[in-house]
DNA sequence: AGCACGCCGACT
DNA sequence: GTCGGCGTGCTC
């Protein structure tokens, strides 16, 4: 480059190929000038070459000899300046590497040229004009407000606050139709796509032409969809977290279902939020946002509240269907009264059996897959633990017998018949997982289908749909699981909806353990009455008083939300302060250790004054997985503010000096300090 | 002195 | 992720 003020590219190495830190500086491709921001290029790093993005132009860095871009990749991969820009926003709310934001927001890679013209599997020609019933009061009048903003190219946030049954998704549709009508495209997210195959189905009888996104995609296929989504030939998205991200032509609607689910935040890097990412987009566009649920999260109340969300409600299921009738059963007094705890309990046992007298469905909600919790030993206490992590080892039933399996590593062994620090033959699992209570009922109740759903029986692709169907089919039946039996499925032969042990998720030492007690019971409970027969609600649990158990009985979600919220506001905890999570972890304790403690040490001083508590260093919950010890600490403070001074420590931190831990995790807002 | 190995920092 | 530099500790 001859005279003048050379320019060279500043490029974010895909972090698939390299995990670095900071971005490098190219100079022009030979012979060709600076390829824009967001073009994807081949860069050399050390002896390969690698991919990355350009992010931007700058006066070339003097005194070092800059090696040129290899190769500019096709005009089809580059991110576009609103996709650029939104990874930008996402890399500084999430201290997030530009790299890994660019990842989830750039064209999904495309392994061969995508042939044009070519209709994809899916896509269906348009039907409008299906038969829909019509709407309800309380349906008419969101959909009115939301309609209002549509057309008035406003960007607003609605939170759709409706029980369980009381018609949200005929509201999505209503709205993403009024989208549609004004010439804008609609993104409607769901917690996991596996798990709403009805919602697809509806909302190909009426839009036609809707493209569903989802992981089990092969490359090519997502390439194509995510093509016709940005060529604006598909105006309709429908798919889980990451299609938040689709490139939909004039978004005017983001829809969020069962927008309090935690499966909306992304467990590692970029760790974005979809309802956040939702709400910036939106922003951004002028949309709508659209948040739906029976039990919405503790921050969209709190902002529907503050009036910065409009609140929509919907207080009663159509048809007028009555809720359901709960009865909480005192596990207590059933220990008491036959000397051991059963996963049926006596009322339990009597309701099911009306059930299925009757022909009708049921489903159990268990908090733990596998047979049960803990081995344990009966005698002196021992408990078989996994030699990688720390936690205990839960049993499995399996063809080759009673086997021991960590949940967090995979770790498997045989089932011990003697204790070996004691030499006891008195070992068996405590607690019970879907496994062991779909024995229970198997046994209880012989030549009823009893189905399980929950990671082990959905390993396989459209394992899911198929259980699900199955289930939909039999009469009468039980359907056992995690979970996953609780999302916001519409069968209306179910009568009976249970929580085996409600108490679990009271025990977690997390903030939200109580708020995300009340959402699974109220969820569980959704499941039962949809239909034209009332529904019944068993809750078992050993604290028949806790305010969350006595909310979701009683169906008081104004009280339940006022006080916790209370509680949050004492504590400064989100939605009133932001939480940062931060986690070291190495193979070498005392190296996570010292990064942890230093990394407090250098927060708790910038944080004088400024309202900003350090919580830590402390080993994490789960101290040790697959043999990295893991220590963290936790910051909470005003938001914002707290965001930014954990950037600037945590970079800092990074620089030269003390050796980084194997690996260092950062979490803004996390959704567990688990 | 010469060499293998593992750890660590840097990568434009 | 992957490379080279360097220190440690062993061998010739």
């Amino acid at each position: 480059m001859a005279g003048g003020a050379a320019r060279s590219v500043v490029v974010a190495i895909d972090p698939d190929e390299a995990v670095i830190d900071r971005p490098l500086s190219y100079a022009a491709p030979p012979g060709h000038g600076l390829p824009p921001p967001g073009t994807r290029v081949r860069v050399p790093l050390q002896r390969r070459l690698v991919w990355g993005w350009v992010v931007a132009h700058e006066a070339a860095p003097p005194g070092i000899r800059l090696k040129p871009v290899a190769a500019v990749g096709e005009e089809a991969d580059r991110c576009d300046d609103e996709a650029l820009d939104l990874a930008r926003w996402m890399a500084r709310r999430y201290l997030a590497p530009l790299g890994a934001a660019l990842k989830v927001v750039a064209p999904p890679p495309s392994l061969r040229r995508p042939r044009p013209g070519r209709p994809s599997s899916e896509s269906a020609s348009r039907r409008d004009g299906r038969e829909a019933p019509p709407l309800t009061g309380a349906q008419e009048a969101a959909v009115v407000a939301i309609e209002r903003a549509l057309e008035a190219g406003e960007h607003r946030v609605f939170l759709l606050w409706g029980v369980t049954a009381s018609g949200k998704t005929r509201v999505y549709e209503q709205a993403v139709a009024s989208c549609l009508a004004a010439g804008r495209s609609a993104v409607v997210l769901v917690p996991e796509i596996a798990l709403t195959p009805q919602l697809v189905r509806v909302f190909r009888q009426r839009f036609g032409d809707v493209v569903v996104l989802h992981s089990q995609m092969s490359a090519t296929e997502r390439r194509m969809r995510w093509e016709r989504v940005r060529s604006g030939e598909a105006r309709v998205v429908i798919g889980a977290r990451s299609a938040v991200f689709a490139p939909v032509v004039r978004p005017g609607l983001f829809v969020l279902d069962e927008e309090h689910e935690s499966s909306y935040k992304q467990d590692e890097s970029p760790r974005y939020h979809a309802r956040d990412v939702a709400i910036e987009r939106a922003r951004r566009a002028g949309a709508v946002v659209l948040l739906g649920s029976a039990t919405p999260s503790m921050e969209s109340v709190w902002q529907a509240r503050q009036g910065h969300y409009g609140l929509l409600e919907m207080p009663g299921r159509i048809d007028g269907r009555p809720m359901p009738s709960v009865l909480v059963v005192d596990l207590r007094e059933e220990l008491a009264a036959t000397g051991r705890v059963s996963p049926l309990s006596r009322p339990l046992h009597e309701a099911l059996k009306r059930t299925l007298e009757q022909r009708e469905q049921a489903i159990l909600f268990v908090n733990r897959r596998g047979f049960s919790g803990a081995m344990a030993c009966r005698e002196c206490g021992h408990s078989w633990r996994c030699p990688h992590c720390d936690v205990s080892l839960t049993y499995h039933h399996t063809a080759a017998g009673g086997r021991l399996r960590c949940h967090y590593c995979g770790y498997e062994t045989a089932m011990a018949s003697i204790c070996p620090r004691c030499g006891s033959r008195q070992v068996a699992p405590v607690g019970f997982g879907t496994q062991k209570v779909q024995a229970a009922l198997a046994e209880a109740f012989p030549g009823v289908p009893v189905l399980r759903l929950d990671a082990d029986t959905t390993t396989r692709r459209r394992s899911h749909e198929r259980i699900l169907e199955e289930f939909a089919n039999s009469r009468p039946a039980v359907l056992v699981g995690t979970q996953m039996v609780a999302k916001g499925h519409d069968f209306p032969g179910v009568t009976l909806a249970a929580a085996v042990l409600a108490d679990v998720t009271l025990h977690l030492p997390d903030f939200r353990a109580a708020e995300r007690t009340l959402q699974q019971l109220v969820q569980v409970s959704g499941r039962a009455g949809r239909g034209e027969r009332a529904g019944t609600v068993v809750i078992q649990t050993f604290q028949p008083h806790h305010h969350s158990i006595q909310a979701a009985a009683l169906g008081d979600l104004r009280g339940f939300y006022a006080e916790e919220l209370a509680f949050r506001r004492r504590l400064s905890y989100p939605p009133f302060g932001q939480l940062i999570r931060m986690v070291a972890s190495d193979p070498d304790e005392a190296r996570a250790r010292e990064w942890a403690t230093e990394l407090a040490r250098r927060m708790e001083e910038a944080s004088h004054g400024r309202g900003v508590k350090v919580f830590g260093p402390a080993p994490a919950p789960i101290a040790r997985i697959r043999d990295r010890y893991r220590w963290q600490v936790v910051v909470r403070g005003p938001d914002g503010e707290v965001r930014q001074l954990a950037g600037a420590v945590t970079q800092a931190l990074g620089g030269r000096g003390r050796r980084r831990p194997e690996a260092f995790t950062v979490d803004v807002d996390p959704v567990s300090v688990l």
